[in-house]
DNA sequence: CTTTATTGATTGAACGTTCAATAAAGAAAT
DNA sequence: ATTTCTTTATTGAACGTTCAATCAATAAAG
């Protein structure tokens, strides 16, 4: 019953938070998403805080599967396909949809004051850096390969970001497209950004 | 008396919002922050929900300020130039400073719930994607442009969102430095986009 | 019969707003 | 200049609301 309890309440987290936002997200209406009563949350999750934890947790390890299937569905060890599987995880449809990603920018938001999930979000923060660093290291030095993840990284969220705020939600698509350009441009001709 | 005690709010809400976040950012502790009592908040601007708003319109128009003061102090109009200007703008570092980078970030998650924050919101994204569109559309074609103005305001967004949520703070050179990067790459070879 | 699951009313704390009271500052009149 | 009147500025306690957490009671399961 517990491991059952535990996914329904983390999927009406999302809900909740997805139709009034995480300020409003009251334990009430969450459990009503669940259709359960209020109490069971501190049942199983000690808390609204543990469960919250829970739906990051959830989320960020949906997050990390869904970038390491693709890259072990790979049949080259080659970097460019390496950090465009990266990319295509990161846009993974499972995590564009709505609820997700708006949950997944509320947490972003709050994780600034929130010392436990400003840890889960800087853990996972470090995993894409370091992954797109170690690729773009094996092309060129490591001052450029830094600031060729940090910038792709960026426009990563920053697409991430914009597809949160739109009504319409994300064109994963189009999103996709845009983080492979750029990323051949990086690699086409990756001398210009040592010119510090 | 008015406009001073305006003012001293809106600062004072930055820096409680930078202290404990918007969710923890009581009328009393702001009040706190500005020396007075939590009364002269409804006083002067109706209540919480107008301080706020307030507070979104000061940050949002400083910001558009900062661009218009950079375009203007261009003697070309040459489109590259009032692209880097308004990136240059955005990275302004009366912007980028702790307390209303983070204020900005939190206004931004939360105007996914609040119809007021949210238009705000759009105006401001509308007149940086138009800025960006119509000067990348003076070197291609339609589609590009529109590409290319999405994919700068994203990874303008995504170095913004990063550098708040970094303890350190936002390394504003490092910032201008790969989006003008970002911007030289989309100037050089600008028809791989057009490969849809 | 024991353990687990679940409810829903209750409790106490925290919050935003209101409002009567007070203080300060000008304006008008003597 | 002094007094009186009016307006503006400000306070802080009181009020009503909302929320998360608790817990005794009940139901179900093993």
């Amino acid at each position: 019953m517990e491991p059952i309890r535990r996914q329904q309440l983390i999927k009406a987290t999302m809900a909740a938070i997805d139709e009034v936002g995480l300020a409003d997200a009251t334990v009430m209406r969450i459990a009503r998403h669940a259709g359960v009563s209020a109490g069971i949350i501190s049942h199983y999750f000690g808390g609204k805080d543990g469960l919250l934890e829970g739906t990051m947790r959830q989320i960020l390890s949906d997050l990390g599967a869904a970038v390491a299937a693709r890259r072990n569905a790979l049949k080259t060890t080659s970097p460019r396909a390496h950090i465009g599987a990266i990319i295509d995880g990161n846009f993974d449809s499972s995590q564009v949809t709505g609820p997700v990603a708006k949950t997944w920018l509320a947490f972003w938001a709050s994780s600034m004051h929130r010392p436990t999930l400003a840890r889960l979000q800087n853990v996972n923060d470090r995993r894409l850096y370091a992954n797109l660093c170690h690729q773009f290291r094996r092309l060129m030095p490591r001052h450029e390969a830094r600031a060729c993840a940090r910038a792709l990284a960026a426009l990563i969220d920053g697409l991430w970001l914009r597809g949160a705020l739109t009504p319409e939600g994300l064109d994963s698509d189009e999103a996709r497209r845009l983080a492979h350009d750029y990323l051949d441009r990086l690699l086409d001709t990756h001398d210009t950004l040592s010119a510090t």
